[in-house]
DNA sequence: GCCATGCGCAACCTCCTGGTTGCACAGTTG
DNA sequence: CAACTGTGCAACCAGGAGGTTGCGCATGGC
């Protein structure tokens, strides 16, 4: 596991109910501190932190102080390249249903 | 990891880089055997073989057994639940995605 | 100034993941 | 049949992920 790419990295950090739980709860209500994710969740505030260090190395929040509180944002513009990839892997699979030539044996696939 | 939400899993699934470009070959290429995934990886067969039942168990792969072999095919139908979730979170209406995780594939946001 | 919150760091623990090696078994092919 | 190739299973190991507890420090409200 020596390179991590970054898909792979953001596809780990949104890889477990808790982060997944987290992103959505941001999705959804904006910035939000530690504290208050963890209201609410059934895991400890310094687990809750470090999911959310997680996430902030995955690049899918930002965290901004504001006196005492520090509140984790959402970063939309890192779904995008997951998203990418999904669509073309989708789009890469059709292509590759799309070679199977139509009048031939349907054989499943080529062969190995 | 019995009880994950489904999305969860096929995040983890995809939070890997060995997995991530089994499924990226298996989407180009069609269905492989394991053992034709092996080479190339930097990895022995059995870390494949693990990786691949990591991945039919996220219900991203199917197995097939031809004679001698066993061919993986990507699929793409478990695309779906992640792409919603990301497209809903992307925009904020998230809410509706993946409250709760019944047994059968989430379709519904699939098809373009 | 004092107390209550909220945050950060660190130590510690448990368990799963990712990976290896070794060998036995099943089909294919000559 | 015999040799070869592909799978399956098991034991085994190192390391990191996930979680907890405890404590010290900053900040804001009274």
């Amino acid at each position: 596991m020596a390179r991590k790419p970054a898909v792979a990295e953001v596809f780990f950090a949104l890889g477990h109910g808790t982060r997944l739980a987290i992103v959505r709860r941001l999705g959804v209500g904006g910035a939000l501190s530690a504290t208050t994710l963890s209201r609410g969740a059934k895991v400890t505030r310094q687990a809750i932190v470090k999911h959310l260090q997680v996430l902030e190395g995955a690049g899918l929040v930002t965290s901004e102080r504001l006196g005492k509180h520090v509140l984790y944002a959402l970063v939309p513009a890192r779904l995008a390249a997951p998203r990418a990839f999904l669509d073309g892997l989708a789009a890469g699979w059709d292509r590759a249903v799309d070679k199977r030539s139509p009048r031939g044996a349907a054989r499943g696939t080529a062969a190995p």
